[in-house]
DNA sequence: ATGTTTACCATACAAATGTATGGTATTATA
DNA sequence: TATAATACCATACATTTGTATGGTAAACAT
């Protein structure tokens, strides 16, 4: 079923694969054709042809960007993961991805999101996790009882969070735990977003 | 910016939205008039003329398929849920969805799994809570140590999986619980699927 | 030596696709 | 009441797109 490919039909599946990941749509033939320098598309389709043939793609006839991709490797689109959220350290967020997780496609990030991975259990209150994946959307104002992410003196914390008056209250899950009142103008707090949501990949409890 | 659709326009782009996530593909103008009955596209083409005025959408000028969704509530599309998890229960799994989940675009669900709605706390040694939505793929088979859910004497469990050489282990997450062994020729035992995922979202907990 | 696969080319063609223009009727909105 | 927006229709057109057919050349296997 799964034949090796040539060097070059590799390289067409991986544009394949490219485009569909960051345009989230297939090429066209004539794309491909433009992109390897090919002179006509008749080059492409043989080569589509082949690849389909060792079962890489399924081709839709006629379908104008019918290429689908196969196998199961590319329903795991690798994203990166912006940073590290642990209460006591900073909030870490490097400009280059630490960390890539396999996530299932589901669905495509919010615009402008971002990934963080969560490091310890201080966040357990909220039923968050070492190595969960928390999903933060800086564009959204926070309203009264939804997660943040918030930097508070160089730590971060994923709480919820209440506007008063004249302050700002973050509660934990846990209602032991009294909540943080922190003044308007504090200067050392910092809301970097909302939790949209918490994703967790089981294969990385496997082991 | 976000301005309010019309019901016809609404429609039109759930339809866009919905063949995203399945076909993995924009519609053409064509598909859409034909799936509303249009007798030609130019009606479409107004459509989403107007639609992309209001900001929902991006059209690419002449590409095919060119329709890009911009508007941050369609990368929360609907998801159906096929049924409810808890152990002690039954595991339903309803010929119709019993709820949707607005589950953020982080990419596309592997192909057939479905989403399953975690009732009750059974499952926290799981780190599974209530509300909790996993994606379970039925065409993994499942190696050991993966999470798999399945049904035991009509109830349903999500457990670690463990396949010995007579007997079935499922694990639970709690060292403190002895693992269950079931034979291999068991009757009332039957898999489901292979938990790839956990999604949770937080807006479910607001309020 | 002969056939097969691979990797291109050129040309042609029907169908699909996005777009443009102009028209009609209904419903909001000012 | 006048004006805009909405929701369709019809027709037309240039490209784009997938496909088909046939040809050339090199690498490789039998």
């Amino acid at each position: 079923m799964a034949k090796e490919l040539t060097s070059i039909q590799l390289k067409i599946l991986n544009f394949i694969v490219e485009r569909v990941k960051v345009d989230n749509l297939p090429p066209t033939l004539a794309d491909i054709a433009n992109f390897f320098g090919y002179k006509n598309r008749a080059t492409v389709q043989q080569h589509l042809s082949a690849i389909e043939k060792k079962g890489y793609i399924k081709r839709n006839a006629k379908l104008s960007r019918g290429i689908e991709l196969t196998f199961e490797d590319k329903f795991f689109v690798p994203k990166p993961v912006l940073g590290e959220v642990a209460a006591g350290n900073p909030l870490t967020i490097y400009p280059d991805s630490i960390d890539t997780v396999q996530l299932p496609t589901i669905a495509k990030m919010p615009r402008d999101s971002f990934l963080l991975k969560v490091k310890g259990d201080s966040l357990k209150d909220a039923y968050i996790f070492t190595g969960d994946i928390i999903i933060v959307n800086p564009n959204i104002d926070p309203s009264n009882g939804k997660f943040v992410a918030a930097i508070l003196d160089d730590a971060a914390v994923v709480k919820r969070f209440f506007r008063k008056s004249n302050t700002i209250e973050l509660h934990s899950e846990n209602p032991e735990y009294n909540p943080i009142v922190i003044d308007k103008n504090y200067p050392n707090f910092k809301i970097v977003g909302v939790v949209v949501g918490v994703y967790r990949s089981m294969d990385k409890m496997v082991g």
